[in-house]
DNA sequence: CAAAAATGAATGATCGTTCATTCATTACGC
DNA sequence: GCGTAATGAATGAACGATCATTCATTTTTG
């Protein structure tokens, strides 16, 4: 077996492992055995757990980045690109449930607290123009200016475009609603009537 | 010193290791000492530890909802309700820092999950009028059958209500915002935005 | 066959929980 | 009123279970 086959099967197990049941269910001898090789393989692939977790946290985002900028056209209206991305962003969740429960569980942990401080202070690498949050950020920063956005403060914005994202998306992979296109469609353009700034 | 003292003084200390620490910091000889109690005692008032966590998030709903039924006039038309919850919760959050990051640490975790299952089946204490969510529930089918706010399923007219208020909260509790009375007014209101029909 | 990879039993640390014991308080006998 | 017995709250050392991690050994690869 390829070397790297089995760094993407442990990055697989841990991934259903901890979104199904959690990081207390998902104990290293657990997620070899998913993965189908020893405990002590783990170690050759990853310094630690903590290494793991986090490396495959990078994982997802960095899938979901990708995801997002296919079909993202820069010169179109502010409402048609937030359109866009908000849909997208429900799209990707609701049809992979397993990365969204897995994301979820990390920013809700130790390791997303963490992850969230070294990025506010050290962010020597936030050069990397096509992380999402600053898709998001250029296009509210263009919105504001153009007085079609409230002004409010960044954050703030984020957060009423992905709140009601997040705990919509939970909610349909928990069984409690079903989304279709049409009320994705609705919720995206119920989010975009919180951001719009009032005529 | 009095029986009740004691089982106080062991909620307010898992409140404040919980909510500093997540519950990987709050082991049961943390909570003990942090009372001022040796580590048996906690199983003379709670039959063990989940026991124990259940009890003190039951306890922070109930001061919520006591809060949010101050000063609430059923009459008022909904947009003026809606402002006074949505900025009521608001206020409640950032006023308690602790209490908000045990409730979040609670949604995100087996207990949460197993507590909204819970909640889902068996419910037979739903007759309590006074809950939180009944108020809010009413409210937006009042406001659905008004045809001033849009029909929507009610779980996503929840999460365009209160996701964004989470989401506020935790960043100004984290620091990476500051909220004052006019912004808390702003925000309820773009919630409201998100709510409203349109004409 | 030599080097690299994989193994899984062993290790030490940490956790929730238990229980024999201590001790302050109360009730009782005289 | 005083000495003694009974009570049960409080204690914290000890236990068993679980975890991440290590490493001597075996297996695979080239």
């Amino acid at each position: 077996m390829a070397r790297d086959d089995k760094r993407e099967l442990l990055l697989q197990a841990t991934l259903e492992l901890v979104a199904k049941q959690g990081f207390h269910g998902a104990p290293c001898a657990a997620i070899a055995e998913q993965a189908g090789v020893a405990t002590g393989t783990i170690y050759r692939y990853f310094e630690n757990k903590d290494v793991l977790i986090v490396a495959l946290y990078a994982e997802l985002e960095s899938r979901i980045t990708t995801r997002l900028m296919e079909g993202y056209v820069a010169d179109r209206p502010i409402c048609d690109r937030f359109m866009h991305l908000a849909m997208g962003v429900l799209d990707y969740f609701i049809t992979h449930p397993l990365e969204f429960k897995y994301i979820e569980q990390f920013h809700n942990s130790p390791y997303g607290t963490d992850f969230r401080r070294d990025k506010l202070l050290g962010n020597t690498e936030s050069s990397d123009s096509s992380c999402k949050c600053d898709i998001y950020k250029r296009l509210f920063t263009e919105g504001v200016e153009l007085q079609v956005i409230k002004d409010l403060p960044m954050p703030v914005l984020f957060d009423l475009a992905f709140g009601p994202v997040v705990s919509v998306a939970r909610n349909h992979i928990l069984g409690f609603i079903q989304l279709d296109d049409l009320l994705i469609q609705q919720i995206a353009r119920a989010c975009w009537d919180s951001l719009k700034r009032h005529e």
